[in-house]
RNA sequence: GCGUCGGUGGUAGAGUGGUCAAUUACACUUGGCUGUAAACCAAGCGGCUUCGGCCUACGGAGGUUCGAAUCCUCCCCGGCGCACCA
């Protein structure tokens, strides 16, 4: 690196790029032009956008992410893209509802949210930020129709989800169509050398490669990173409650990555952590439970701190593998109608009936006696501590 | 526009006048087992309850009936087919 040079160098080391394209990566479309591009020195652009829609940031986004941050470190040049226009009418992945549009000071508060998670990974001071807006909302009807122009019905209906929809008699707004539409011509004026997304954004992101080519822009590669799955091995969804979210607190960090299936922790020390392959499989020689713990550690320090991952970790054998009471226990106001008001009041609990159910399967139980308590108009004695099911533990003050 | 089928609990999806707070599956909660789990077994899973019941729910609003998730009318939403297409 020369001192004179005011562009930073950027990284061509074999390794490096390698891994930058391997790890954690679906698909690379097309390979050689990445491996070119990546090999030739030049600083390249790199695209990512999002969705401005408020959405806590889980370990599934982070792929994505940690790949941005490996481009940022190679040298490259990266731009985030707010999808501030876009936001309005919601990419089509799935769901039939259609989703609320957005307001600018909505988009605003999402995206200082977003920013505040992401930033556990990404160094905004060395990343450009944009907002699509800025070029998409000033297109006129015309415009768009000869954006529309270079697509056909069969190249759009070709999407596995839309196949599916028409399979299962759902409903396909045609708003949905100028989705890939808007996606690919945030890349094409950006005039990007890549682009980077969740496989589930392939499809859009091949629009934007098309449509990059028939605007005589640079030839874009498309980088797919894997999907991973929830910590029981399902699709990652907020209604499985199945993901680990970068906002989560170490303890249950922690405790939802000792919960992850044992077939998954080779995919999450691949996709979601730096530790060498090698030692990993290291690790995963060993007992699958010293391995799941030796994962939850390494993300729980990535996102949190080394004490914390440690303090968590023994909080987890205390509670778990012990079933002690752990040190930080929530109080819960005493009420003179007993100890059910006292615990759906605070919302412990969802209603009486659900307390009268836990009373009838012994599943709460006073710590200090260790006996069950079965009388539904109990009353703490004094400042007592209350078990509810395995792992909750509230204090009665 | 016409025709036709459909809208049920967190989801899928039964039920088509009383035996329906609604079969079943998945999810979820709890108990048992275990390496925390998972798997497996068991119980629960609208709200309130003095545990007898009571109240609110099957897209919305009315109606028929002793009685409606179920029948009728209108409305809203969707699928499919047909028609229209300067």
């Amino acid at each position: 690196m020369s001192l004179f040079s005011r562009t930073p160098a950027v990284s061509t080391d074999e390794k490096a790029v390698d891994e930058l394209l391997t790890r954690g990566v679906a698909t690379v479309i097309p390979r050689e032009l990445a491996v070119k591009k990546l090999r030739s020195g030049e600083r390249l652009r790199v695209y990512w956008g999002i969705d401005p829609t408020g959405a806590q940031i889980h370990l599934g986004h982070t792929l994505s992410l940690r790949k941005l941050k490996a481009f940022c470190d190679l040298g490259h040049e990266v731009i985030l893209v707010i999808g501030s226009f876009t936001a309005m009418i919601g990419d089509p992945t799935g769901r039939d509802a259609a989703r609320a549009p957005l307001t600018k000071e909505q988009v605003e508060a999402n995206f200082k949210d977003y920013k505040r998670q992401a930033q556990k990974i990404l160094d905004f001071s060395k990343i450009e930020v944009r907002k699509n807006g800025e070029w998409l909302a000033p297109l006129n009807f015309s415009d768009i129709v000869k954006l529309a122009s270079n697509f056909t019905v069969g190249q759009m209906l070709k999407r596995d989800m839309f196949q599916r929809r028409i399979e299962e008699d759902k409903p396909i707004s045609l708003h949905e169509f100028l989705y890939p539409l808007m996606v690919g011509y945030d890349s094409a004026v950006l005039d990007v050398d890549c682009e980077l997304g969740g496989s589930d954004q392939e499809f859009n992101m091949l629009a934007g490669r098309h449509l990059q080519q028939a605007l005589g822009k640079r030839d874009k590669f498309v980088l797919t990173t894997k999907l991973i799955e929830g910590i029981d091995g399902r699709k990652m969804s907020k209604s499985f409650n199945n993901c680990i979210y970068l906002d989560d607190a170490p303890s249950d960090m922690y405790g939802k990555l000792m919960a992850v299936k044992d077939e998954l922790v080779e995919t999450y020390f691949e996709c979601t952590t730096s530790v060498p392959l090698l030692e990993v499989k290291e690790i995963l020689a060993g007992h699958p439970k010293e391995a799941k713990m030796c994962l939850a550690r390494e993300i729980v320090t990535m996102y949190h701190s080394k004490e914390l991952a440690e303090k968590a970790e023994q909080e987890w054998e205390k509670t778990f593998s012990k079933g002690e009471v752990p040190e930080e226990v929530l109080v819960v106001e005493k009420k003179p109608e007993g100890l059910m008001v006292s615990v759906v009041s605070a919302g412990v609990v969802k209603s009486n009936n659900e307390f009268r159910q836990l009373l009838a399967n012994g599943a709460i139980s006073s710590v200090a006696s260790g006996e069950k308590i079965t009388d539904s108009g109990y009353q703490a004695q004094g400042e007592e501590v209350i078990r509810i099911g395995k792992h909750r533990f509230i204090k009665i003050k």
